[in-house]
DNA sequence: AGCACGCCGACT
DNA sequence: GTCGGCGTGCTC
């Protein structure tokens, strides 16, 4: 009986986002499965592509004429495992993304099949003797004439890219294929980027090689005769080590290969991610509140109908040790781990503890491995050789074979929500497969989400509270300063008095600081102060931070960068000022008020390099500064012992963002900073500079009283129909060309309100815009935002609409040349 | 993305 | 009347 196969083909386009039908020829019955990856001809050209099988059928709803053949499959077990394929069409669905954004999750990028078209002559050419094919070259135009000699000369291999040069467009080699003067035909290659190491060893024993050269009268250079000598001694040798140490060609090596005196062997290579932080493991014994956190998730783990859990814990509650006793138990169980971290470089500490508990099972992701170390690691997860992987959100579709838990750790961080398609929310992708595949689901937080703690609060997670330190020490106190009265008070400096005293004291007593602002650069902006003149970038809608060291203005949207001239390009004044203070003024100012204090910097600007934040870092553990400045990347994880004194210099700064989520970071930022302060033995002090004293999340924030910041914010957030209690959906449609933004995103709101009109919908205060994006322009295009609540419409048939829109309708709503991306529970709406 | 088809203006 | 540019639409 016929059998068919309903897949996805690889394509760029969106349009083409759907299920093909094709026959499955005899030969691949047996062995074709679903998720197996595939080779299929598609489009008129039958170009060799890839394709996903996603179903295999008895029935076609298409008549037989119209159906391709499946050419072949491609690996030998099925790429995605069926609950992938269901945790594709449900991401699709959620995000309103292609079936191929999904699946680009799922594997490394070394498996590719690659296609090109290869020239040869033409039937009406190709059985001419010289002489014919010389007189019909003659006949033919100059453009024609080359590409026919370049295909002659090619012997068959010459690609349709190669003859770009000869002509303009393709046009003409197509017309040429028409009239039968060359032949086109596709040809592919399909990689998997998996090293293997190639071994040199004697084909035979030492005692038999001797006779067996004599014997077939074998000729053996004196340079291959070294080889023999040195395998005779050393069996199993790694050919690079062989051609290093004896210094001989490849040649040598293939030439006794091919007298059957050496063999090589191919073996599988992994690439060991090197690892540099280095720290002390002390073993800790758990106090009664981490032992019953982990008693409830361990005894549940086998049951089917458990919830996700919520821990949330104060700044050094031990929440890592409480994750390594599940993951332990897991693994006695038989069962895998995947750890989630915010941002995998920022945490070189975690890992250590877990690569030292676990030892060589711990896998990790990074950003910063190559993509041939990424494919390692998911291919060692294949196998069986790692058990727990500890990674950023890519590393919750690693294919585990048994997984049995998820935790993630500070959940609330933006880093687990994707910016790119699909814009998919980590928690929520985690809790479908825990739904789905009976894992565990832990979320780790000291500052949980306002959105995922009113869940918690309406039962959809078994919320678990640990509200004491592991050292059981007090958490340390906040000390607010008021920096308008330091200004009345003659203190023009971005240091209070206050601060001032402490840091002395602190570094005195033989401490360590950490002083936290949340901006890296010199200064803010640049601006005359004569005219007004504010230095912006060229490509976007933002005003250029102050880089000292290079006295340039930088962009830290598109890299955008410009010296900073001394007289003003508008009125050339010489009154240029730097505004605003980032980590590099604070560096110098400090390093002016303590001259003889050692002061590192922790920031994007000077981390960017593999390795340099672990340096850093060990630096500062080991005593070589006293004193530690740094943005976000300090915010969380860190554990120095020595850490007396937290310093926060401008709270305000996140306070005034305009977002709607922008209290939520300021307490949550305060409150992990802080957590960096006194975590050993010594108790901690943080000094909080501000000049809003009064507000709720500072106020909140000061007194650790999570509680009842969550009670004020979420009036809020209920007030103006916020998240949790409205899923927001934001458009945005940017492009070069400012006109036809502005008119595809009227054009997209009109269609859905006729569209929503059809359905008896007249009431429209649910889509906000069609309003330039805050920043409106972003690496020189422009940009138009919409914005929907779910507010009295159902998500489902809103999504359906603007799925119709944007993709089925794209052509007709929207001007060529733009852009739409589509996010659901955008982190921030600028 | 490709590739083909078809419409329209320019040129023999 | 024909050639070639490009806009349009489909891909199992």
């Amino acid at each position: 009986m016929e059998k068919y196969a309903q897949l996805v083909v690889r394509s760029k386009s969106v349009s083409i986002d759907d299920l093909f039908t094709y026959k499955i020829p005899e030969f691949l019955l047996c062995d074709l499965k679903v998720g197996h990856r595939v080779l299929v001809p598609f489009g008129q050209g039958n170009k060799p592509t890839e394709g996903f099988v996603f179903e295999i059928n008895d029935k076609s709803k298409l008549e037989d004429g119209k159906l391709k053949q499946i050419i072949d499959i491609l690996d030998e077990n099925p790429m995605l495992r069926v609950e992938d394929l269901e945790l594709i069409n449900w991401m699709r669905n959620r995000y309103l993304c292609t079936y191929m954004d999904c699946i680009n999750l799922m594997y490394p990028k070394g498996y590719k099949l690659n296609s090109y078209r290869i020239i040869n002559l033409g039937d009406s050419l190709r059985s001419l003797s010289d002489t014919d094919l010389y007189i019909e070259l003659e006949k033919l135009n100059n453009s024609q004439k080359e590409v026919v000699e370049k295909v002659i000369n090619s012997k068959g291999r010459l690609k349709v890219d190669n003859l770009e040069s000869i002509c303009k467009n393709t046009n003409e080699i197509y017309k040429m294929n028409k009239e039968k003067l060359i032949d086109l035909s596709w040809a592919y290659e399909s990689k998997k980027n998996e090293k293997k190491i190639c071994y040199v060893s004697l084909s035979m024993s030492k005692e038999k090689i001797d006779d067996y050269i004599v014997e077939n009268k074998i000729r053996v250079t004196e340079l291959q005769r070294n080889i023999l000598n040195f395998l005779e001694n050393n069996d199993d040798v790694e050919i690079n080590d062989l051609l290093d140490l004896l210094s001989v060609h490849r040649q040598s090596i293939t030439s006794l290969q091919k007298k059957k005196l050496v063999t090589l062997e191919f073996k599988d290579y992994y690439r060991q991610p090197e690892h540099i932080f280095t720290q002390q493991s002390k073993k800790v014994k758990l106090n009664e509140e981490q032992i019953s956190a982990v008693q409830k998730i361990t005894s549940e783990m086998f049951n089917d109908d458990k919830k996700p859990y919520m821990i949330n814990g104060v700044t050094g509650s031990g929440k890592t040790e409480v994750y390594m006793e599940i993951i332990e138990y897991a693994l006695e169980q038989g069962l895998d781990s995947i750890f989630l971290v915010p941002e995998i470089s920022l945490t070189p500490q975690v890992i250590d503890r877990l690569k030292n508990r676990f030892g060589s099972i711990v896998g990790v992701f990074h950003s910063k491995l190559s993509e041939g170390q990424r494919h390692d690691v998911y291919r060692a997860v294949r196998e069986g050789r790692v058990r727990i992987l500890i990674g950023p959100r890519s590393a919750l579709f690693a294919p585990f074979n048994s997984l049995g838990v998820i935790i993630i750790d500070e959940f609330h961080e933006g880093s687990y929500k994707s910016e790119q398609n699909p814009k998919f929310s980590t928690i929520e992708v985690a809790k479908f497969i825990g739904l789905k595949n009976k894992v565990s689901v832990v979320l780790g937080s000291a500052t949980p989400s306002v959105d995922e703690y009113y869940r918690a609060k309406s039962g959809q997670y078994n919320l678990i509270n640990i509200r004491q330190r592991a050292n059981k020490k007090p958490l340390p106190k906040i000390e607010v300063v008021d920096m308008k009265k330091e200004l009345t008070n003659g203190n023009k400096s971005i240091f209070s008095f206050r601060l001032q005293e402490e840091i002395k004291r602190t570094v005195e007593s033989g401490n360590q600081v950490i002083l936290f602002l949340n901006r890296r650069g010199y200064a803010n902006f640049v601006s005359c102060r004569s005219c007004g003149f504010l230095f912006q970038c060229e490509n976007c809608d933002i005003s250029l931070t102050y880089h000292k060291e290079s006295n340039t203005g930088r962009c830290h949207y598109c890299g955008y960068e410009v010296k900073i001239p001394k007289k003003c390009p508008e009125c050339d004044s010489e009154y240029l000022k730097p505004f605003g203070v980032g980590t590099q003024k604070i560096e110098e100012e400090l390093q002016g008020i303590f001259p003889n204090v050692n002061i590192l910097r922790v920031d994007k600007d000077n981390t960017s390099k593999k390795g340099s934040l672990e340096e850093i870092l060990n630096k500062f553990e080991s005593g070589e500064a006293q004193i530690l400045i740094g943005t976000q990347m300090i915010s969380k994880g860190l554990d120095f012992a020595n850490v007396t004194l937290v310093g926060i210099l401008s709270a305000d700064m996140m306070l005034n963002f305009p977002d709607f989520k922008s209290f939520e970071s300021t307490f949550q930022l305060v409150t992990q900073v802080s957590g960096r302060a006194g975590r050993a033995e010594k108790e901690g002090n943080v000094i909080l500079q501000t000049y809003d004293t009064n507000h709720y999340a500072i106020r909140r924030a000061i007194n650790y009283d999570f509680d009842g910041f969550y009670e004020d914010e979420i009036k809020i957030r209920k007030a103006f129909g916020y998240t949790p209690f409205n899923n927001m959906l934001s458009v945005v449609i940017s492009g070069k060309n400012e006109k036809t933004v502005i008119e595809s995103a009227k054009n997209m709101y009109n269609s859905i309100v006729y569209l929503l009109e059809n359905r008896g919908i007249n009431n429209f205060d649910f889509i906000l815009g069609p309003n330039p994006c805050s920043i409106s322009k972003i690496d020189k295009n422009y940009r138009w935002q919409l914005l929907f609540k779910d507010d009295n419409i159902e998500i489902n048939l809103l999504k359906g609409i603007i799925k119709y829109i944007c993709i089925t309708k794209r052509e007709v709503v929207f001007r060529k040349g733009v852009n739409i991306s589509i996010d659901i529970n955008p982190n921030s709406v600028l």
